[in-house]
DNA sequence: TCAGCATATAAGCATTTTATTATATAAGTA
DNA sequence: TACTTATATAATAAAATGCTTATATGCTGA
C-alpha cells in the first residue's frame, strides 16, 4: 500500500467531502465531462460549477482538454492520491444514471 | 461493496478531511485512547479535542467508554462506513508512532 | 464534604468555504 | 466584424468550521 502524508490525505477528503465534487468524481471514473453537463445535471449555476472544478484541478486530481469550444475534465491518473480516490469511489452509489438521465434529454456533449 | 449514500459518504469524508481527526482515527484502529492522551499527542487544548471527537461520535464513528475518572474513545465497528475508515486508513502513515513516544514519556494512561 | 483531575459544553471570534452576481476571455458562426 | 455559446475569474455575502476562554459536570480520594 502506497502511503500518502497525512495532511496530503486529509485535504484530498476534504476535497472528496462535498456531495458535489463527490459526485463528479464518481462521475469522471467512467467518463470524462464537460462543463455544461456538470451545470445541467447538478442543476447549479456555471461558476459554481466552475469553482469546483477548479478546486479538483488544483489538487490534481482532474485535467482539463480543450475541445473547440467546451473544455472536457477527466481524472488524472498519475496523481499520487488515485488510488485512494478509486477506492472511495468504490463505496458511493453510480453516478452514471445522472449522465443517462442527460443523455435522454439530448443534453449531452459527443466529442467526434 | 456495501454501498452508501452519496450524501452520507460526504459527510463522513468531510469528518475525515481534517488531519486532526484524521490521525484520531489512525490511532484509534489500533488502540483505545483517552482524551488527555490525545491533548498530550495533539499538542492540542482539551476543549479542541473534545470538540473533534464530539464530531467523530455525533457521526456514530466512535463510541465512549467511561473508566473512572477517564473517558476511553474506540471505534464503532458496527456503523455503516466503518469499512470505507477501514479502506481509506490505509493509506495514511502509521500512527502509532505518537503512542510510542507518548509512552516513552511515561503519560500513556493504562486501563486496569 | 471538599479539593483536584478529567471531560464536556457554551459563547465568542477569526478563518474558510460555497454560493451568487457581474464581468472577462475564448471559440464558433453568420 | 459582430453575436452567441462555453468557460473562467473576481468580488461579495452567508454559512460553516475550528479554535479560544470560561464555566459546568462527574469521578476520586483525603
Amino acid at each position: 500500500m502506497e502511503k500518502n502524508s497525512l495532511e496530503g490525505t486529509a485535504n484530498i477528503l476534504k476535497l472528496m467531502g462535498d456531495k458535489t465534487r463527490l459526485s463528479m468524481l464518481g462521475l469522471l471514473i467512467k467518463h470524462d465531462c464537460c462543463v455544461c453537463e456538470f451545470v445541467e445535471m447538478f442543476k447549479m449555476s456555471q461558476p459554481a460549477i466552475s469553482q469546483h472544478l477548479r478546486k479538483l484541478k488544483d489538487a490534481g486530481l482532474v485535467k482539463e482538454t480543450r475541445k473547440g469550444q467546451w473544455i472536457f475534465y477527466s481524472l488524472n491518473k498519475d496523481n499520487q492520491y488515485y488510488p485512494l480516490v478509486q477506492d472511495v469511489i468504490k463505496y458511493i452509489p453510480d453516478q452514471e444514471q445522472k449522465l443517462i438521465l442527460l443523455q435522454q434529454q439530448g443534453l449531452r456533449i459527443s466529442c467526434d
